[in-house]
DNA sequence: CGATTAACCTGGAAGC
DNA sequence: TGCTTCCAGGTTAATC
């Protein structure tokens, strides 16, 4: 379910107990989330220390002292607890409500440089979700990063290179923010959004925006993206942001979600539309 | 070849 | 109350 404003919420959520961390132990609940874990999972982790939690896109990752790379993706309903094991109190990472415990699918048990202990547990409902390790060496050549799109944040996302990654495309513009070779960590909340706030209309051919329309939408992509890492990333039904309060961002979604209630900027009713099996929210009027 | 659709899962909300 | 249907922030194999 998170997009990249809540994997990068998550990430600094988790960095504080993780970053150098060794892995006392690994439980792991069942064989499989969408795919099956790696092979010797459990012992494979055992021992390792962790390197700096890093981000690509809606991917986290971190290298191990084994050479290998941690890899994680939240799915859909994919989200962490952090648990101080000495005081036995929640962290700062805890969700808001109760998750169920039969979804508690991998526990970490860390122990800090300065040897304090902590419990990073994984609970994905879902399971769209998965963990992969990989060879560090091969890191960008793996399945999960090759062919991924410029980090929207980083110096690689421009509007040139946004402009020329349209280009050709007859697929709609909305279909084209989802396709994450095009720019990564863009998912349907912040597609629609960005949409909006550069007013082009989620039909429109993907080829038909490079150019003008590009150079806005490529900015308002990062803008959005921006505002809602400064927020503390959104939250939305089951995933909680990293200080665990709810009602975050989500008060700020200028469309999505909210059909049949008057755009902010012209009060015509906001439209809901499917597209590619998903759902899109945009105002028909703002948005050409 | 690119573009769309169906499928993977579970749980919560809405409708009857 | 209980049952059914629909919907959900993602990805990808199968199909058009």
């Amino acid at each position: 379910m998170p997009e990249l404003p809540e994997v990068e919420t998550v990430r600094r959520g988790l960095a504080p107990v993780m970053d150098g961390a060794r892995i006392r132990k690994v439980r792991q609940h069942r064989p499989d989330l969408r795919f099956p874990l790696p092979q010797n999972f459990v012992n494979r982790l055992s021992g390792a220390r962790l390197g700096v939690l890093q981000r690509r896109g809606k991917y986290l990752f971190s290298d191990l002292s084994t050479g290998e790379t941690l890899i994680m993706h939240l799915g859909m309903t994919g989200r962490f607890t952090i648990e101080d094991e000495e005081s036995r109190q929640p962290g700062r990472f805890e969700h808001t409500h109760q998750a169920n415990l039969r979804h508690d699918h991998v526990v970490f048990e860390l122990e800090s440089a300065a040897g304090a202990g902590a419990t990073v547990t994984y609970n994905d409902p879902r399971r769209f979700g998965f963990m992969d390790l990989v060879g560090t060496i091969a890191l960008e050549e793996c399945r999960h990063f090759e062919g991924m799109g410029p980090e929207p944040m980083g110096n690689g996302f421009c509007a040139e290179a946004f402009n020329t990654a349209l280009k050709g495309r007859t697929t709609s513009i909305k279909a084209a923010l989802l396709d994450q070779r095009v720019v990564a960590g863009v998912g349907n909340i912040y597609a629609c959004e960005a949409l909006f706030r550069a007013g082009v209309s989620p039909r429109r051919r993907a080829a038909s925006v490079a150019g003008r329309r590009g150079e806005r939408l490529q900015a308002s992509i990062v803008a959005v993206l921006g505002d809602a890492i400064a927020a503390g990333g959104s939250t939305l039904r089951d995933f909680a942001g990293a200080d665990g309060a709810l009602g975050y961002f989500q008060h700020r979604f200028d469309v999505y979600g909210r059909e049949g209630e008057p755009c902010p900027a012209c009060g015509a009713p906001v439209r809901r539309l499917v597209q590619a099996g998903r759902s899109t929210f945009f105002c028909g009027r703002c948005q050409r």
